[in-house]
DNA sequence: TTGAAAGCGCTAACAC
DNA sequence: GTGTTAGCGCTTTCAA
């Protein structure tokens, strides 16, 4: 292994001038600078990063708690967390958690153990909570997509609850008026918001919302289709469902079909977030889009402000959402 | 920051005994680990995991090089990398490499840099090529999924030849004699035997296979619905299609429906993946599956081994695929 | 079984 | 502008 020693020695140089040149070339003389630089290249020296970790005690390493990473919304926040956090020469460790606890908390200790500088967490919940951390100063987190209820952090979201609402005053122009809902997990702070949208739009619109046209899905293709399964054979049917998520809304409108009817001729679905199977579903999804990069960049510009120890302003960032129709949600034709 | 030196003060021990509590707890007296144990709590010692790294030479951190978290069949195979790994204690860094070289090759150079003790790689591109690695020892990596083609190092694969073979002779099965293709990536390997496996097929027929009724695709949704489009309005329409991927059967499949084809009445579709939307497409799509998790685990076990400085045995696992016929393919119905 | 002590490779005072 | 040197927190000889 070559280390740093090895280069000073080859370039006639001490160890600190090598070390300069590598992280502040401007103090040193261009004779030196490519006296050494040379002496690296003939070396084919790479410095020891662990060691760099170790005595500078940051790592550039930046920590993504993902619930999962095979859900396609999140996959295009993590581009955005990557583009922006190489352009500002961070890496990213991107963790699959699953959404457990004990995941999230064991990738969150990356922290506290020196590996990682800070965390970038998408769901609702403070990896740090059984720790020290957070006490006293600011957490080295920002929170985003789904937010935390009392953020001890920065957050990046949507108005969930004015999307939600959106989504459903477009259900009711289109003259639905018996509209069941697929919602997400309870505990879900996401959930709560666009449940809170659906009803205002309802309670705008003169209508009564029913708890009992909500029904709980994960956000899986498979809770679509049994709550949809649900909402087609009551007698009492809905003329229009809302779902959480596109995945959900996919799943609906397959059970939907396989009990004869027809989307959006008896049923219209629309789903949330706009991912690129939406709009090659049968038929295609309306939905709400989100800028899903967006969220990632924004998180990282303002965990890099924290890092730093400034507080990012705003805050709390809240991205634009936009409604796209598409061909499964039509005017009701019947009542 | 609580060291392993205030511990050692706390317990009355020197900081050996520490580490040695910590690490080897078998090497030191039951009533001395109690006390060292007991002093660890009441300081909240978190080990210094740069430190532990830096001093010990090693991380037990896996980079795992992913073309894209997206794919469905990736984040099964990245499940299972994560299973193995966290039951072995290795922590996993899942890299976002949009299939760029040069993301592959920096993510790699984690390794050389001592950020991680080796890496999984899931496409077919040696990110230490342009590196002094690999020369004389063997390289600290293993390939998983699509395989290289002069693989410097272990591979856990699928036979995609024989997949091929087997999904194509049940279109021919069904009947069919004009088979379309849409195929992957021209410079990947995998593509390379899924084509060879669709033209053993059709030899084996009698069928003269004919290269201009395979077109290229790269795996996304959109890349089917445009190949789709163009075989679909050949006056010599095929009669089905083999598409490389499930996300390109799914635009395939909408492209042929816009056509005002059916699928299968008119064309049958076939995928490959079994990816969780296959089954929710409309049709379902019949496919090929693979066992996605298994490849993850295989690919952390030989890891471990060639880490440890042993040769796995064996140095290539094949895992088995299976036939999953749904409604998309169908007896052709015309000539 | 335990302790003392020597570093791992690098950065950052400090001195020149 | 460059060199000397003292560690960062831990593991691992070696000796007791």
């Amino acid at each position: 292994m070559t280390t740093i020693r090895k280069v000073a020695e080859l370039a006639g140089v001490s160890v600190a001038t090598v070390s300069r040149t590598l992280k502040l070339p401007d103090v040193v003389t261009p004779k030196t600078r490519a006296k050494v630089l040379e002496a690296v290249e003939a070396a084919g020296y790479e410095p020891n990063m662990i060691a760099v970790q170790f005595r500078s005690r940051r790592t550039r390493n930046l920590v993504v708690l993902v619930p999962t990473v095979a859900n396609t919304f999140f996959a295009r926040v993590i581009s955005g967390i990557q583009e922006a956090a190489h352009r500002q020469d961070y890496r990213v460790l991107l963790c699959n958690t699953l959404g457990e606890e004990a995941a999230e908390e064991a990738y969150a200790r990356m922290v506290t153990t020196r590996q990682a500088d800070g965390v970038i967490q998408l769901r609702a919940y403070n990896p740090f909570a059984n720790t020290s951390l957070g006490k006293g100063d600011p957490l080295p987190m920002v929170n985003a997509c789904e937010v935390l209820d009392e953020p001890p952090c920065p957050t990046v979201t949507l108005d969930n609850r004015a999307a939600a609402r959106c989504l459903t005053d477009h259900l009711i122009a289109l003259g639905h008026r018996r509209i069941g809902m697929i919602k997400g997990p309870r505990r879900s702070p996401l959930t709560r918001d666009r449940v809170a949208g659906y009803r205002d739009a309802l309670l705008a619109a003169g209508l009564v919302p029913d708890e009992s046209w909500i029904y709980p899905g994960d956000f899986t293709p498979k809770s679509g289709f049994e709550a949809a399964g649900e909402l087609a054979t009551r007698k009492d049917r809905p003329t229009a469902i809302f779902c959480e998520s596109d995945e959900m809304a996919i799943g609906a409108i397959q059970r939907i079909k396989q009990s004869g009817l027809s989307v959006p001729g008896d049923i219209s679905v629309a789903g949330f977030d706009d991912i690129a199977f939406a709009s090659y579903s049968d038929p295609p999804l309306t939905t709400i889009s989100q800028p899903a990069e967006a969220f990632g960049r924004e998180a990282v510009a303002m965990l890099i402000e924290v890092l730093k120890g400034k507080t990012p302003v705003p805050a709390h960032t809240v991205l634009p959402y936009e409604l796209v129709v598409r061909a499964s949600t039509a005017p009701v034709t019947s009542i």
